[in-house]
DNA sequence: GCCGTTTTCGGCCCGACTGTTTTCAGTCG
């Protein structure tokens, strides 16, 4: 059992055990434990077959230590099946209502026997919803409103997708003249791979005009809340934005508190508390006197300093230990996307690209880049028309005729995305790749192969010779499909014994590794290529996404190999 | 359920908004 299936069953233990009314700090330990071992680069399962004492790690004791064990050993929860008996998990489903939360759906289940969302539906047109104690005929109403939007409701997009929605906010807000300041919170600005509404800060004067002119956003569907500070609206797809208007002296704290993370904020004040201090979205308050006194709040960087820390990179607030590399000043100075020199993933129309070698190479060259690398997909790929040896061989032969003519100072790698074969091994024989300037592995085929599998297909490509780096290593394609199952930990140990490569693949809707592996990768010394994958020349473009990714994951450009200057990377890969 | 350089008991981040209420609970972020 993987950490991902143990993190999984810990969060439905306190989703249900919320329905039956479990103490809130109960909850909160489960689901801290859910999380901490969600983002734990070592697997649970290893650390009990070696042994290791699980109490060790923070945010897990006694209890949840013995469930691992549980998980790990039987491949199930006692307790949780017991629960499950008791609190059907399709009850679940009702927390999907907006306003609809913990508490009130649990009392439709217990008072109503409500387990569905159709059952709750024929409940509001009943009438009986608004009968029950604390509800009424609005909450009903609100309840039957929200039940239609209860499928697309906390559906995530893509971070790329919420940077368009971002970027037309701030066009919009240009001509509302009360507007003094603006700037996006929350997993947009912490650049997590998917976002689950957008927050807007808004330090003005007259904050009615700016609420105002919010409505007047073209694409609102509804107003959900208004008040003297703040305003929620949908826009098209369910997908929310939060406005708040924050008065000058509060911005910095408002930026750091509705940033988040919400973990990262616990640890935070749990830090001012400790210190006599308290922080919220107003600014940060001494308590040690008879009245509290303001002494922080205007930026962020104040905010952080009267405890002594740093102004935290947005995408480094995970609560994953950046407390701890700060206090021993061993937080990284991240990466930027102006540090990147090259591309190392791309096609080309002999296979699914959009254009010409010469083609891609211009556009690289307009943006900045001084090397590229052509990874046409190999013969396994036959939807793609994927190259064989001999069209392999030809393009090469293109590649470097191209190279001739130029002034040496861009140069164009001769590579391929080469497939690792479902039954192991790669699609293009030693004799072919060992032509070729830089390979790429990667798996298309037999995605649902055992774990087994398919650790044994990665390694093996890992230990060809003639591979230099990993593709999209998990597979994954957000929102739509789940990686493959593979260890991991056993293929970056292969990676690093055989001084190999990974790829962070940029593409928004993969971001392939995500930031925790990228951060275990890092952990390991495991060097790190951030690749488009561009398949046209706009899909040059997606490099912001991938660098995004890679600070989530604390890389520096000494731990990214296309950061390196042309020379470098030649003597990296040893070409001459 | 977890945690501890005042603590092994008694805390656990904090506030806006809404609806159902006569002072507060639930939801959300």
């Amino acid at each position: 059992m993987d950490n991902n299936k143990i993190a999984k069953s810990l969060e439905l233990m306190a989703d249900l055990m919320e329905f039956q009314g479990a103490n809130a700090f109960r909850l909160r330990a489960y689901r801290n434990g859910s999380r901490v071992i969600r983002d734990l680069p070592e697997q649970i399962a290893d650390m009990i077959a070696n042994d290791q004492d699980l109490t060790q790690i923070d945010g897990i004791g006694k209890s949840t230590a013995e469930k691992c064990k549980e998980l790990v050993e039987t491949g199930q929860l006692k307790k949780l099946e017991e629960i499950k008996a008791e609190v059907p998990e399709s009850v679940l489903g009702m927390l999907r209502v907006p306003n609809l939360g913990a508490k009130k759906a649990a009392k439709l289940f217990n008072e109503l026997n409500i387990e569905t969302l159709d059952q709750l539906k024929a409940a509001c047109e009943a009438g009986e919803v608004a009968k029950l104690d604390g509800f009424g005929e609005k909450t009903q109403q609100i309840i039957l409103d929200g039940l239609e939007i209860a499928a697309d409701a906390n559906k995530r997009i893509y971070w790329s997708e919420a940077d368009a929605i971002a970027n037309q906010l701030r066009e919009f807000f240009k001509s509302c003249k009360a507007v003094k300041r603006l700037e996006f919170a929350g997993s947009y600005r912490r650049g997590k791979e998917t976002v689950g509404d957008l927050d807007i800060l808004i330090d003005t004067d007259d904050g009615e005009t700016v609420m105002d002119h919010l409505t007047e956003f073209p694409d609102i569907t509804k107003v959900i809340a208004r008040g003297e500070t703040k305003i929620s609206v949908r826009l098209e797809q369910s997908f929310q934005v939060d406005l708040r208007v924050v008065p000058k002296k509060s911005f910095g704290a408002a930026l750091q508190y509705f940033t988040g993370s919400k973990e990262h904020n616990v640890e935070l004040r749990g830090r001012a508390k400790s210190a006599g201090l308290r922080i919220n979205e107003y600014g940060v308050y001494d308590t040690s006197g008879k009245k509290e006194k303001y002494i922080a709040g205007e930026t962020e960087a104040d905010v952080y300093a009267t405890l002594g820390l740093p102004e935290f990179a947005p995408e480094l607030r995970e609560q994953r230990g950046e407390f701890e590399m700060a206090e021993n000043d061993a937080l990284p100075d991240l990466i930027e996307l102006s540090h990147i020199r090259g591309d190392l993933h791309m096609h080309t129309t002999a296979t699914d690209g959009k254009y010409s070698i010469e083609e891609m190479a211009a556009a690289a060259k307009e943006r900045g880049l001084k090397y590229i690398a052509i990874t046409d997909h190999s013969k396994r790929v036959a939807m793609a028309n994927g190259l064989d040896g001999k069209r392999a061989k030809a393009q090469w032969k293109k590649i470097d005729e191209i190279n001739e003519q130029s002034d040496g100072k861009f140069w164009i790698f001769k590579g391929i995305e080469c497939d690792i074969l479902e039954a192991g091994g790669m699609d293009l024989s030693d004799k072919i790749l060992e032509q070729a300037d830089w390979v790429l592995a990667a798996i298309h085929y037999g995605q649902n192969q055992s774990r087994e599998q398919i650790t044994d297909r990665l390694i093996g490509a890992i230990e060809n010779p003639h591979v230099d780096a990993v593709a999209h290593p998990t597979g994954r394609l957000l929102n739509r499909r789940e990686p493959y199952e593979v260890d991991m930990s056993a293929v970056m140990s292969a990676v690093k014994e055989n001084n190999k490569i990974l790829e962070l693949n940029a593409n928004p809707a993969r971001l392939d590794l995500n930031d925790v592996h990228v951060a275990q990768a890092k952990a390991q010394k495991i060097p790190i290529v951030i690749n488009t994958d561009a398949h046209s020349i706009n899909g040059l473009d997606v490099m912001q996404y991938g660098i995004k990714q890679a600070r989530r994951g604390g890389l520096t450009k000494a731990d990214v190999v296309n950061c390196a200057t042309l020379a470098k990377f030649k003597k990296l890969i040893g070409i001459n």
